[in-house]
DNA sequence: GGCATATATGACTATACAGTCATATATGCC
DNA sequence: GGCATATATGACTGTATAGTCATATATGCC
């Protein structure tokens, strides 16, 4: 189904943005505040409020309030394994490349 | 490292769009060339020869010629995996908010 | 060479998104 | 109420991307 395929892509566009990577690789240890996540991924205040509620509306986010504040926490252990999965595409792929200008340097 | 997060993300934008997805899920069978695949995801041939472009620049199809035609290919089994799990994803979020207008139904 | 088929690409439009700055809103505390 | 802290959002700019149409390029065959 074509809609099937509209909601897969908006939950992987969800992870596919290296900053919303910086901050589903800080929740790793669990739920945080905003106050917590903005300056450990060091990006502004605004732009990390606008990510994690993306992520929140996309549904790879928790989001609970305490107070003022805000606690965001990655919502399914399957985002986890999907970023160890793209990782170790990435490492291969790297790889790869290294040999190839390895070649090429050797003629 | 930031730059690591970059490519983690291009290789997850690669499977994040939904033409993207229905190539890949075609591709589940093995290597397919443009003239098969373009039909089959009832998609335009230019279109669908420039995300398959995409996705091969960004390592996640292999490219193969054989005569006039290009066959492509998934390359690494964990670009089905992370649909699995993505699909995964989804499936639970639709569940829990199919309850949630239920509840709300319910008044 | 000439033609048919397969694939890629230039040029364009429309849209979505990231990031920034300033500001609004919400909560707790005095 | 007034103030401080935490979070969200409006308005904006710049950039990337999807899709389309027309056309270029490559290959095989006659």
């Amino acid at each position: 189904m074509s809609s099937t395929n509209t909601y897969l892509a908006d939950v992987l566009k969800s992870m596919a943005q290296a900053t919303r990577l910086k901050i589903i690789g800080f929740l790793r240890d669990g739920e945080r505040c905003v106050c917590e996540i903005f300056p450990a991924i060091d990006e502004e205040q605004s732009n990390t409020s606008r990510h994690l509620a993306y992520m929140q509306t996309h549904g790879i986010l928790s989001r609970r309030k305490e107070g003022v504040k805000i606690y965001y926490a990655v919502k399914h252990p399957e985002v986890f394994e999907i970023i160890d999965r793209a990782t170790a595409i990435v490492r291969r792929e790297v790889e790869v490349r290294s040999e190839q200008i390895n070649v090429a340097e050797r003629g």
